[in-house]
DNA sequence: TATTCGGACGGGGCCACACTTGACT
DNA sequence: GTAGTCAAGTGTGGCCCCGTCCGAA
């Protein structure tokens, strides 16, 4: 809502490393903190009641029956993970699944990308698919992957050109986006000279074992081979380098095995597609006991995913009305010691 | 109907310092 | 493996600033 970024207001945080810095550190710490982000779930969950919060005319009235309801405070907080141990799943079906009727458009990475990206082809005509992205604008095209199918989009939209602002600032160097297919390409063009030059083709010598290498034999065009994922392995040079620590494989269960994406059936098509289908991990569930199942044994799936989309839409919207907004306190001697500090005009004042 | 103005509202920064955390001895 | 030390990081409350919203002029 407020854009803290912009404004003379804006003071900079008197830094309070950089002036303890001075002093004579002991040694610079290794290992970092466990950083306390939001995580996309809380986010989910949150970002709803952040729009109900804000000041609109057409939900004043709801505004206020919801006093309450504000960010959670604390997501990481131990209570808050017990509490949300449960519908996690849940809460990833609600992310990628939700329904219409619950108000809420459905978010699917693709409908994030499609609906977003031909509204921001309509803004900015330079975006592809194919293209280096780096966040440099605030129409920038990530900023769609943050936003939330809701009824408020401008104010969606607001906390976007926030979010994104603030990003902007921090430096921009920081995260970049590469298109995968653009490196495997270049890579790829690296090999197959290499390989051309030295392994003279077919079955020869430049075979490593029947490593996934251009050279081994299997001719690829360029068009299909910018589809496919290059994975390289050398299976020789890791089969000797665990030949004396046992078998590969956990005892009792059998090789995994890996798709031959050489293989022109999955070359065919949508390469994310076949890949996906290759690749895809039997969606497992749970039973009452606990214990864990394939998905697909269960007999009528549609039933079944009706049945439990129902049943994680009720405990969401259950868990929605229960939410505990109240401030938190974690330390309460940090309160009291807060209260007897000190103050001026709200701020902490030294102690003469 | 479009524009301007001002009040209301809410988010977040600021401050000092006790306390927590994690690395190191 | 355990205890102690140290420094960096965290959390706390009240006030204020400023962006946004919205109704009135």
């Amino acid at each position: 809502m407020c854009n803290k970024n912009s404004g003379s207001r804006r003071r900079r945080r008197k830094s309070k490393s950089s002036s303890v810095s001075l002093k004579a550190s002991r040694k610079t710490r290794t290992k970092t903190r466990k950083p306390k982000y939001l995580s996309l779930l809380h986010l989910e969950e949150n970002l709803p009641q952040m729009n109900l919060n804000t000041k609109t005319s057409s939900n004043n009235d709801n505004n206020k029956s919801n006093h309450q309801q504000q960010l959670n405070l604390f997501p990481l907080h131990p209570e808050n993970l017990v509490e949300d141990k449960d519908t996690q799943y849940d809460n990833v079906c609600l992310l990628f699944n939700t329904t219409e009727e619950d108000n809420v458009h459905a978010v699917t990475l693709n409908g994030i990308l499609d609906d977003e990206s031909s509204d921001y082809k309509n803004e900015t005509t330079t975006t592809t698919t194919t293209t280096t992205t780096t966040t440099t604008s605030d129409e920038s095209p990530l900023s769609p992957s943050l936003t939330y199918g809701y009824s408020g989009e401008d104010h969606t939209r607001s906390l976007e050109r926030s979010a994104m602002k603030g990003k902007k600032e921090r430096d921009e160097s920081e995260e970049k986006w590469v298109v995968y297919s653009e490196v495997v390409e270049k890579k790829e063009m690296e090999e197959v000279s290499s390989c051309d030059g030295g392994g003279g083709g077919g079955d020869g010598g430049g075979d490593r074992g029947g490593a996934w290498c251009i050279s081994s034999g299997s001719i690829i065009s360029k068009k299909k081979m910018k589809k496919l994922l290059a994975l390289k392995l050398d299976y020789q040079e890791i089969m000797n380098a665990w030949s004396d620590k046992g078998p590969l494989y956990i005892e009792g269960e059998s090789p995994h095995t890996v798709p031959d994406l050489n293989d022109a059936a999955h070359v065919l098509g949508d390469v994310w597609g076949s890949v996906s289908d290759v690749w895809r991990v039997p969606e497992m569930v749970t039973n009452n006991v606990g214990s864990f199942k394939v998905k697909e044994e269960y007999e009528g799936k549609e039933d079944w995913r009706r049945g439990h989309r129902e049943a994680s839409v009720l405990r969401y919207k259950e868990k929605r009305r229960n939410r505990l907004f109240s401030k938190r306190i974690r330390y309460e001697v940090r309160k009291l010691n807060a209260e007897k500090r000190p103050r001026l005009k709200g701020r902490f004042v030294k102690r003469d």
